[in-house]
DNA sequence: TGAACTGTACTATTTCAATTAGTACAGTTA
DNA sequence: TAACTGTACTAATTGAAATAGTACAGTTCA
């Protein structure tokens, strides 16, 4: 499970909705997989039940998990879903792109950080 | 000159900041070259004068313009300076790339990103 | 010298989004 | 029925950003 970082200025909110993200993109998370009951893991984080409310709302909203009224928040295990997280992710990496072209950076500076700081696999 | 988004939510201060950076980057702002005064691009942009005399702040802990009392504010022209925005540059975009990585989008598909979407010239 | 600029410093107030708090309702499970 | 689940809603709190106002110090130029 991942982290909260309270002092990053970074929307709690934002945080879980990119720790489950990470998770099923890692794949330590799949399809089917039931996440914690929002009273549950309001309560492992210290953090008020409404906020992880509002994180899984928006999870659902981009497709990333479902829930059930009653029996609770799955992973969702449809293409649609890794296809919308990539999606998000493409959208912004080229904002990141044109920021950095903003501040002087060359194609090839960026692609060499790349190179360097990646852990990506080489395909997808 | 550049424009402020009031609806965006990203700080005035900050949007002050990264316009002067851009317009150094690209070059319309050379070393030497004279700001507005604090109170002056208060009053075009419709601000406070104590946000602009932030960003202003800011800029020159930087080392991107110098300030001098009772004179008024310039654009540094030493090589630090440039070099300054290019490694802020540089850390702001391996942490795009850690995000998108995260996400789970392959170096290659960044890459492919850049050359797709970058207008910066190859080499620097 | 003095008026009109410039940057800088400081405190108080306002504004707004994020978060918290509390309650209530509806569906599921055993 | 009891205990869990998600969902919905309003109100209060918090904290960062921006605003408001004032004051002081250095520069420029008539």
């Amino acid at each position: 499970m991942f982290q909260l970082d309270f002092k990053s200025g970074v929307p709690i909110c934002d945080q879980i909705v990119n720790g489950f993200i990470k998770l099923k993109a890692l794949g330590v998370l799949k399809g089917g997989d039931q996440l914690p009951s929002v009273r549950a893991l309001a309560s492992k984080f210290s953090v008020n039940p409404n906020t992880v409310q509002k994180s899984y709302a928006i999870l659902e909203a981009n497709g990333i998990i479902y829930s059930v009224k009653g029996k609770g928040s799955f992973i969702s295990d449809d293409e649609t879903s890794a296809n919308a997280v990539l999606e998000s992710a493409k959208r912004e990496f080229i904002a990141a792109i044109k920021h950095a072209t903003d501040l002087g950076l060359s194609t090839n500076e960026m692609i060499n950080l790349i190179k360097q700081n990646s852990t990506a696999k080489e395909d997808t």
